[in-house]
RNA sequence: GGCUACGUAGCUCAGCGGCAGAGCGGGCGCUUCAUAAGCGCUAGGUCGUUGGUUCGAAUCCAUCCGUAGCCA
């Protein structure tokens, strides 16, 4: 039976370009979720967009001197092309920026402040006269009250590592024009999550099927007790508030970003000409959300958002949030500002998608932090993906090639060595699905190289190079029996590298359309006509001291 | 400073109460269909420390050390 499958991912701020930690957090898995799901038929849609607002993006427009919106425009260029080269396969990758987003933020916004769960009060913020504005705490340094280090930031103390305040600063200036800004009274809205923290807890309690650590941490936040927080800021790049007189402020990123998942399922119904199809997903009780994100952003999907839901109708609550930890670049964090980090775009100019995809779901940060390292890439890539699963796939197809007329040999009686290699397919199979059913993305691949390995070894004792020279229909049934292996390979392989996986599918002489995945293995039909054979995966030499080098 | 997670083979990691595991790398051998690829055998570990619970602990508890993250 068909189900409705929700696949969402975190929205990435357009201030800057993705880095392999972002793709490996969960943009790749998520994708590798979606085109399995997609296999299996059930009915996906895997939507996100451009977080485009928030003091981010506005900070990065104010260093280059240019307008948000262009900042906005240059980096969402660059995600929309590596979504496009890496093949995250997104239903839709809309932006924060449409007025279909607006009007929901709106409505969420208004419904909840009608039901009191959004209040006005009063906060004390530091104020420039000369700018003629409040300060962000990004936009204020002064000295750190508690190390005495001059030059610390609004919102945190480079020296100590203090989170601030930036009321607490002493001698506060605006980083802006040197002004030192003074205490002003702004009111805000706040939304009430004290009132929301019972309901969190008990519909978290019952998530025994989360990882644990993202059960762990939202349960902490809970028992800690939920702060109101306040959702809009004193700026202009951002969501207006629907209210009156209220003209200067606008809805905080944090707040309006998370909603961006059910107003771009509305969006995509639209785009399909079926404007209620995105109910199937929100209101129906059997429908599953998935949320893919990394552990920064697990608050805003296990407490905030559902909060926010919990609010407003009845929509459902996130199923899963299977959030991944980071992908560490050798060791240490990926940093733009310490210019630490493999940007995807570059590496994708010299490496293919599949090569990628392979290193990152081989390394997936699933229950720790993992490192990308370029010897680590290196051996993944000759030693694993080309030695063990290239090559069997091009053994056996050349082999077939040459000695059975470029056509795909009759089965004739198969041994018990034969029923035992595909029995594996078949075992090979359940885990497979079983790992990929629970997000278990690096298992599921060793299941995928498990039975390539078995299939290495089957040739390797029935050896076909002696038997076709005594026995050619024994050795046509060991090419069809390694056909068929590799054929459910190639189903098995497609959410991981769909590119190698309908490239050998036309091989094998059954391409599909790539429009319809399927994931049901197809027995190899003898007397298919195959294509002249490459191989699938290339081996890489890469200067390690300047990988990115052109040769 | 408080909290949480993690410390297992040279490397990357799985196992989470019942004889210490996988992949890769190392050594030895076999094979030649294949991208010098494949297969077999083999070496190697006080499961971070010190205590405790248990018939039995890598696994549960406590402690300390180290790493990361969150919070103050």
């Amino acid at each position: 039976m068909s189900e409705n499958i929700l696949v969402a991912t975190a929205w990435p701020y357009t201030n800057n370009y993705l880095h392999l930690g972002h793709i490996a957090g969960c943009y790749l898995p998520a994708d590798i979720f979606a085109r399995y799901q997609r296999a299996r038929g059930n009915k996906v849609i895997m939507v996100s967009g451009s977080d485009q607002h928030g003091t981010p993006v506005t900070i990065a427009a104010e260093t280059e001197g240019v307008q948000p919106i262009d900042i906005v425009n240059k980096y969402r260029k660059n995600h929309l092309e590596v979504w496009e080269s890496l093949g995250i396969s997104y239903d839709l990758f809309t932006t924060t920026g449409t007025d279909n987003h607006i009007d929901t933020v709106q409505d969420i916004f208004t419904k909840l402040y009608n039901k009191g769960l959004i209040y006005k009060k009063n906060m004390t913020l530091l104020y420039s006269e000369i700018d003629n504005r409040f300060l962000a705490d990004r936009y204020v340094e002064g000295t750190c009250p508690d190390c005495n280090f001059e030059r610390a930031r609004g919102d945190q103390c480079d020296q100590c590592g203090k989170p601030m305040d930036a009321l607490e600063l002493i001698n506060p200036i605006s980083k802006l024009s040197g002004d030192t800004p003074i205490p002003k009274e702004s009111e805000h809205f706040f939304l009430k999550l004290s009132a929301l923290e019972q309901p969190l807890l008990d519909w978290i309690k019952k998530k025994d099927y989360w990882k644990p650590n993202v059960k762990n941490f939202s349960l902490k936040y809970l028992t800690e007790g939920l702060k109101d927080r306040a959702i809009t800021r004193d700026i202009e790049w951002g969501i207006p508030i629907p209210l009156e007189g209220y003209e200067t402020k606008r809805i905080y990123v944090w707040f309006e970003a998370v909603i961006g998942y059910l107003s771009a399922s509305k969006e995509w119904a639209q785009l399909q000409n079926e404007p209620d199809e995105w109910q199937k997903f929100w209101f129906d009780k059997n429908a599953r959300s998935y949320y893919f994100l990394g552990k920064d952003n697990i608050p805003f999907h296990t407490i905030i958002w559902p909060g926010i839901l919990l609010g407003y109708e009845n929509h459902n609550l996130p199923y899963d949030v299977p959030a991944n930890e980071y992908m560490n670049l050798s060791g240490g964090k990926f940093s733009k500002s310490e210019n630490r980090a493999v940007w995807t775009h570059e590496f994708l100019e010299k490496f293919s998608a599949d090569a990628l995809r392979y290193y990152i779901v081989s390394n997936m940060p699933e229950n720790s932090d993992s490192d990308f390292t370029w010897e680590e890439f290196l051996r993944r890539n000759n030693d694993e993906l080309v030695a063990t699963l290239g090559n069997l796939i091009h053994r056996i197809l050349t082999f077939t090639f040459r000695n059975f007329d470029s056509k795909i040999p009759e089965m004739q009686k198969l041994e018990s060595s034969d029923e035992k290699l595909i029995s594996e397919i078949f075992i090979t199979k359940e885990k497979v699905e079983s790992n990929l059913d629970i997000c278990k993305f690096r298992e599921s691949m060793r299941n995928i190289m498990n039975l390539a390995q078995n299939t290495n070894r089957y040739l390797d004792s029935e050896a076909p190079w002696h038997s076709i020279k005594t026995d050619k229909d024994r050795a046509g049934t060991t090419m069809w029996v390694s056909l068929y292996a590799i054929s459910a390979i190639k189903t098995f392989l497609y959410p991981f590298m769909p590119n190698a996986s309908l490239q050998l599918g036309n091989y094998l002489g059954i391409s599909s359309d790539i429009d319809k995945p399927n994931w049901e293995v197809q027995k190899p039909k003898s007397g298919t006509t195959l294509e002249t054979p490459l191989p699938l995966f290339k081996k890489l030499e890469i200067d390690i001291e300047n990988p990115l080098a052109d040769e």
